[in-house]
DNA sequence: AATGAATGAGTTTTCATTCAT
DNA sequence: AATGAATGAAAACTCATTCAT
């Protein structure tokens, strides 16, 4: 939500020296800055507002004119899309890094719990991909996502926690149905838990269902 | 040379204008004719276009002045949660058919395949529970479908084809995420039938699941 | 904010707006007005300030929305060919009353003559065509001006005022080339028409020729 | 008067002055190099869309930053306005060329249907004309094409193939019109050759005239 | 000198809504 | 009741120009 920081280099590693030792401040390598800056501040205003509030208020929000934010992404569907690349591969990136850590299983449902609760905050992601213009440009980062989860799939069935049939086809299709619904006011976190335990409960293989759900606030993720 | 372009039932003769109250021609039941043409449009745009069409294009549909769409909802928000309400009310009613016909879990896993398929077609609903505006304004609305479904719930728990701890609440989260979902161009018949079959495991009580699924096209919806 | 302004009516009596008798004021009929209003506004901005005035100048000097605008010319583009048909359409007409009246060349001169004096005033036409977009979407009415002007060269010739192998096609690049030449600050009238006697001596047959040029403010165009 | 430098005649590609390295200094050489690009960039720019198209396009066209070219004219006019006289200093120096050698009238033809033939390729300078503000500014530049057009017409008409009367101005009114009907698509090369054709029978004394126009591809510049 | 990111006023265009007929 | 022209605020996008590096 707040300024991220530029990926090259990192910021601790003064390494190759610019002209001036350390402050680079506006322009050239600001630019990058910038670029996470109106990322940042289109993420925040379209979870707020949807994703028909207007590019002026991006630009405001990230205390640029109007003109830079056009200059980076030269339409709104552009920006749009970009914040949805970044987003999904935040989530790629989480993903992966699950995948060599502990219980499969639990990492999976977690992660899908996770990603629901997250939704339900900033509407962003699922406000965007209802704009069909904006999902169908973004179907490789989709596709990224989707290698990921197979993995972790993978793993979760060989351990036994999830059904041999389920595919990561069918993950993807339920976080993001997930997703959509968790916009909706009327649902509360308790609500929330209780569907996705139902979910949960249909990729487990038939021996290991839960026979009643959890209390609220513990969506049963454990395998 | 000019842009005048009569409507196709327009009542010629424009020269019959007298701005007071005298002579009505036309009942209300041409009224009512009309609110249903507008909502019938609404729909068919909104579908296509998202929710953000313009109320000028709902009016070319309807072969409707724009005033006259004015008139009926006073704003376009107006129209939107009537077109919801009707579109709620119709599957509200198509629920309290179901549930007292035949085999209530087969109505149940039935019903919520038909809403999910139609919104595959119709994005209108999905699209509009997007606008959060909209979605609370209708919560009437959709308490009646609760309470339909509420109905049909309890006798497939009855009957044994349903887990005891499933809620509607919970099933009408399951339909409206779905729904969403179904929008994705990505998402073919076959991966919506999937999914849903894995729902409907995890809805089904622990002995009643299935250990398989159900090819394509048979989404597995029988008790 | 502003109201449009009745602009037929004269100015003051700010009383009563009776709805029928004499003048049909704002709606209906009134958008006949209105879009001619809107021509006459942008042939005025277009040829003070040249192609690229805004389409809110235009607005603004009919004493319209913007919005208005828009309406009846849905592009700026739309609005500049619309106005070059129009202006063309005039000369056609003018053309085609020529071809019935007096001797033929002296109409012919005298038109070219004319065309190229308003040319000088406003600057609209020519700084259209300059505008590559408006010229090939308006060859059409161009070609009526064609068709017109073969008819009143062919009597010119036949009463042998001018050349046998001169073609419509060449006067019209005459005439489009001058009014080009007539937007130059240094072209006075004078120099206008002394050049246009040229062009004239050049259009001549053989014998008819004038061996020395008039004086200023005569171009010379009797036969 | 410049002192020569060691880098950047050197070996090499002389036309790459991409703005490269960094430790090279480069004097005014580059500078000199550097304004050349842009003009010879504004010139192919503002030929292929027209006198508004952005400084942008016109850096991008050159291969140098946007601050580059503005640091070599101030505002956007002042580089039409020297795009222009640099044009019109060239036909100056045509002509002054012309008035030597052979033939006077000869010359004089040939050197108006050159100049409207590339005006038929570029459009550049009569896009430019249009824009007043920029004519006015070159005024002076202008006069001397003027004056050197004098000179060849004076010799045109002492041989007795031009003339006694015409004047160095109508004869740039002719060019000028020319130049500018040629950017029509509709005329082609023969429809031009012909028009011309009937300009300098315009100019011929009475005797000299042709009795019919040449065929296409052949102006009749001939005296 | 060159660079190119940033600026912000200006332009085109859209659209919900009003209102006179 | 219906009509549809008019409104005007707001949105998306452009571009000449500045300025820190």
């Amino acid at each position: 939500m707040t300024l991220p920081n530029p990926s090259p280099g990192g910021p601790g590693v003064p390494g190759t020296a610019r002209p001036s030792s350390q402050g680079a401040r506006r322009p050239r390598a600001d630019a990058q800055r910038n670029r996470a800056r109106i990322l940042a501040a289109a993420e925040a205003v379209f979870a707020e507002k949807g994703p028909s509030a207007s590019t002026d208020e991006v630009a405001a929000r990230a205390e640029l004119a109007i003109g830079t934010v056009f200059k980076h992404f030269p339409t709104k569907q552009a920006l749009q899309q970009a914040l949805m690349r970044d987003l999904l591969s935040d989530l790629t990136r989480e993903v992966q890094a699950l995948t060599t850590d502990g219980d499969p299983a639990t990492s999976l449902f977690g992660f899908m719990t996770r990603v629901v609760e997250q939704a339900a905050q900033k509407k962003t992601v699922v406000g965007l991909l209802a704009d069909t213009g904006v999902v169908l440009q973004v179907a490789d980062s989709l596709l990224l996502l989707r290698d990921g989860l197979e993995g972790l799939l993978a793993r979760s069935q060989q351990a036994g926690a999830v059904r041999e049939d389920a595919r990561a086809d069918e993950v993807i299709a339920l976080i993001t149905g997930f997703s959509q619904g968790a916009l909706h006011a009327r649902w509360d976190r308790d609500l929330r838990h209780r569907t996705l335990a139902l979910v949960f409960d249909g990729l487990r293989p038939p021996g290991a269902r839960r026979s009643s759900r959890p209390a609220a606030g513990s969506p049963g993720c454990a395998p």
